[in-house]
DNA sequence: CGTTGAACCTGTTTGC
DNA sequence: TGCAAACAGGTTCAAC
């Protein structure tokens, strides 16, 4: 289930307890699952976690071996989680690859993915350039007010699209674009370039502040995410109108919130978010 | 260029 | 209770 905080969160674990770890064996259980490179598997046992990195919502691992790097990019999809361990005997089922480790603080890395939306991806050098440069646009976290000011003003489309649209802004999905336009009060269907500066800015806040808090509390677990070490993001409970349509709006202006079909739902107060 | 809808999958929830 | 439809965090592709 993975947006940028959850993504983030999985990365931070993964730096933290697996770099350095030499990989040992790679079990592919489902070879489609693989999009890109499989036949370069055989390069990556033996090779030394070097780096992660997460990149709008994949992880990056970095390899090394014999002075070269390679990378495993991890597509999460709607589903997919790294584990360090089965939490449950029923995870066995939708395990599609383990990564069997040495020399880390964890033994195993373990990509679930019951819907199967998402890949894992096994490049080189230019593969990851190419893989980077056509999919990812700016990150919400990195991104300069100026750049972010830019892409707004140059898109003619809906709001929410754009903050959904990952070649132009990386790593928001349908929770968090709809959490960060109810506190910057913008209905999802404004039309992004005609909105003013001020505008603009309160967005580019709410959107840092938002996407931050989350990360600060593990990310979001509305079905299944759950970090590679097990434990569920707590950031849910703050979640304003994410899936609450039939609920009051939490600002109290008394109307009950909405939801609007097409191009995933997005939850809104229609008194506090005018279009 | 932007929008829409369908497709890709499985599992869970909802509604009759 | 039982069954079918609707829906779910994402990405991509075709058609307009």
């Amino acid at each position: 289930m993975p947006e940028l905080p959850e993504a983030e969160i999985v990365a931070r674990q993964l730096r933290k307890r697996i770099i350095g770890a030499t990989l040992k064996d790679c079990w592919v259980g489902r070879p489609d699952i693989v999009r890109q490179g499989l036949p370069t598997v055989d390069w990556y046992r033996g090779a030394r976690i070097a780096f992660i990195e997460r990149r709008g919502k994949s992880i990056v691992v970095g390899l090394t071996r014999d002075q070269e790097t390679r990378y495993l990019v991890a597509e999460l999809g709607m589903t997919g989680l790294l584990l360090f361990r089965t939490p449950h005997p029923s995870y066995l089922k939708h395990t599609h690859l383990v990564l069997s480790l040495d020399g880390g603080r964890e033994a195993e890395l373990r990509y679930w993915n019951p819907r199967r939306f998402g890949r894992v991806y096994l490049l080189d050098h230019t593969g990851l350039e190419r893989f980077v440069a056509r999919r990812f646009g700016c990150d919400p976290l990195k991104v300069s007010w100026e750049d972010f000011r830019e892409v707004v003003r140059k898109r003619r489309g809906r709001l929410k699209a754009l903050l959904m649209h990952q070649q132009v802004i990386a790593g928001i999905g349908n929770i968090y674009a709809n959490e960060i336009l109810f506190r910057a009060r913008l209905h999802p269907y404004r039309t992004a370039s005609r909105l003013r500066d001020g505008t603009i800015r309160r967005l580019y806040d709410i959107m840092r502040a938002v996407l931050t808090a989350a990360i600060r509390d593990g990310g979001s677990s509305v079905r299944d995410f759950i970090a590679p070490d097990g434990t569920k993001g707590r950031y849910s409970r703050r979640h304003r109108v994410y899936d609450k349509a039939g609920q009051p709006c939490p600002a109290g202006c008394g109307t009950t919130l909405r939801r609007l079909r097409g191009e995933r739902s997005s939850f809104y107060c229609s008194a506090c978010q005018r279009r």
